[in-house]
DNA sequence: TATGAATGAGTCTTCATTCAT
DNA sequence: CATGAATGAAGACTCATTCAT
């Protein structure tokens, strides 16, 4: 009961900093920010960063990881709940624009990184490599079952997936950044018809 | 006369410490790049580089501004040869994708630095962003009139703009990456193929 | 009565970190040395360590100490229950070797702060200096003994002592180093026998 | 030409950084002393230093090296120039006396360092450890032959060696301490006198 | 008394930028 | 114009010491 004890307070004080790493690193990008504004920001020493993390770079990637690992239960969990290939498509769009609205400085640094997961792979670590791949799979096993079953006419499953994801992507983006003052049903629906008819459905 | 010596040399050093710079950005990353291996790889002195450009910054951008301007000059040219929107929309997918095969240290640093003109805008000068903004505006500009022309159904053509730019996008870093190997002709083919159904067009 | 409970403990905690911290900076040296390893050497917690010494270079200094006066008194003893001269610096030259090879950590410690000793002597407390001096007096006195009663012929009673002393220490610190596998008597059988000779006695 | 006028100044800035730097090192030993220190004794900013030293450590190896390397150099040269078995002792003792009278601050670094290639082998760089050996070779190999010539009648040449090695950096030691007013040539007769017979000749 | 989380001063090292030659 | 040596500000990380529990 004491290790549990120790271990509250250790997952309290990791959330406090990853919390305020989040703020930072999304302000400032990760080569700008400084282990000084995120002890700062989460109210600590500098040295009590390191009492739970090894270095600015382990604190960026837990950062990323938990959101990514967050985002990715919450999105399959959806897909899943959803009754038609249609629902599920769509799932995976709402699901990750209400992620965005919610978590803006996740969505920062995401977008940031994985950029680099595609335009840098040998820079990023195995796990977050992964955790983008089952993203990709999450779509692209849907539509390969689609495709299957005769619902999709077209053949490019790994374009399509892509395609969706891109899309969804850029469409968040855009929301972060003021633009689309749109409500994002509106903006789902729309990106969502794109996505249906450039599909081609039965 | 003399002047126009001068102005020519100067062209030619800065265009070659642009393209040393690009190297380096493209592998390294902006923040990891340092100002001495460019220099070394544009086989010049430190000291050099600063009778140039003010700083490491300038240097960044100069290469960046430069490649999006020439990118966004051979895009408008086809796309204004094209003879009809679907010509036209191919015609901007075409040449991104050819262009992004020819200037690949380009595409890293680019799309890099796109994601920033989206997530941190206050960090990105403003000729960059217009220049972003432009290329955005061709595609949307095109299906304006076609909305106009009747020849599209849909109304978001803010949406659609960006869907297929994202679309492009995403496409280009996958070849990048070198997992896309098959031939351009063929992501091309099959990327327009969802973008126009996608739209909905007549 | 409570009272001596208590220093009991006191003691007893004392000598654990003590040992432990032997260990530690034998191995590691002063500067490499750290407080956390000593307290996981010693099986307590840091702070533990700070309610018996007030700072890392007390623990150094108290280890040596006590290290040093062990050594003293039984080199003084064994010398006093020598019967002659020759005996006499017989019992220094193996008293201190057998001290060495049953306590190898405080040799090393011992032998790098002795150094300090002699190269910085600003760097190094009055206690400590004094227990050097004690030790070369043990034999400064003899030899001066010596020489009274004619024993010993030359005059420099303080080289030869100091030259006692450091081939002695200079057996121990190759013995240590594993380089001597020869047995301790034959190593001082060998470093006395030139002693005794070098000293030019009758 | 250009070349030399380049390591001309090169040599002369590293000479600078590693006399100040041994300056640093004898007064605070090597833990203690900041390159912070050494820069403001050559009188230069902390960057210039680490142009001509990687770190640190290795601007403390470069001063021992240099340093040990021209001692041996000399004790080598007198030591051959020596006529006999006798004066060749005598020169390396004599030769290391002058030696650490002219360069003080060398003599305080390297008997910290010696303690630790006998102590710690483990963290001494290599090149370091032959240094040493060289040195020790230079009298074993001088006894050996006098062995095999008859001349000393004993067999632990390398007892004996290392005897003479140790009384003199004893000697050495005291001398910087300012203990031994005594000139030189006193100190280093009677340290001769003592050795040589300690070594039973003829 | 014992703990170990928290602190923050201190250090090495890097690198953009300047400037004397 | 070109050079590259010099600068020094800035930042990651460590660890002796303290103190609330």
């Amino acid at each position: 009961m004491a290790r549990t004890k120790r271990e509250v307070v250790t997952e309290f004080r990791c959330s406090e900093i990853l919390q305020s790493a989040r703020r930072v690193f999304a302000e400032k990008g990760f080569a700008e920010a400084t282990v000084d504004e995120i002890a700062e920001a989460a109210g600590m020493a500098k040295g009590t960063i390191y009492l739970y993390f090894r270095s600015k770079s382990e604190i960026y990637l837990a950062a990323l990881k938990e959101d990514m690992t967050r985002l990715h239960e919450e999105t399959a969990r959806r897909m899943q709940a959803a009754r038609s290939l249609k629902e599920s498509i769509r799932a995976f769009i709402d699901t990750r624009i209400e992620y965005a609205d919610q978590h803006r400085d996740f969505c920062t640094i995401y977008h940031s990184e994985i950029t680099n997961v595609l335009c840098n792979p040998a820079h990023v670590p195995a796990d977050l490599k992964e955790l983008y791949e089952r993203q990709y799979q999450l779509l692209k096993g849907l539509l390969d079952r689609g495709i299957a079953r005769g619902e999709i006419r077209g053949s490019r499953s790994d374009l399509m997936a892509s395609a969706i994801y891109d899309v969804t992507r850029g469409l968040i983006a855009r929301r972060l950044l003021g633009s689309a003052a749109s409500p994002s049903k509106a903006d789902g629906d729309a990106i969502f018809d794109m996505v249906w008819k450039g599909m081609g459905v039965r």
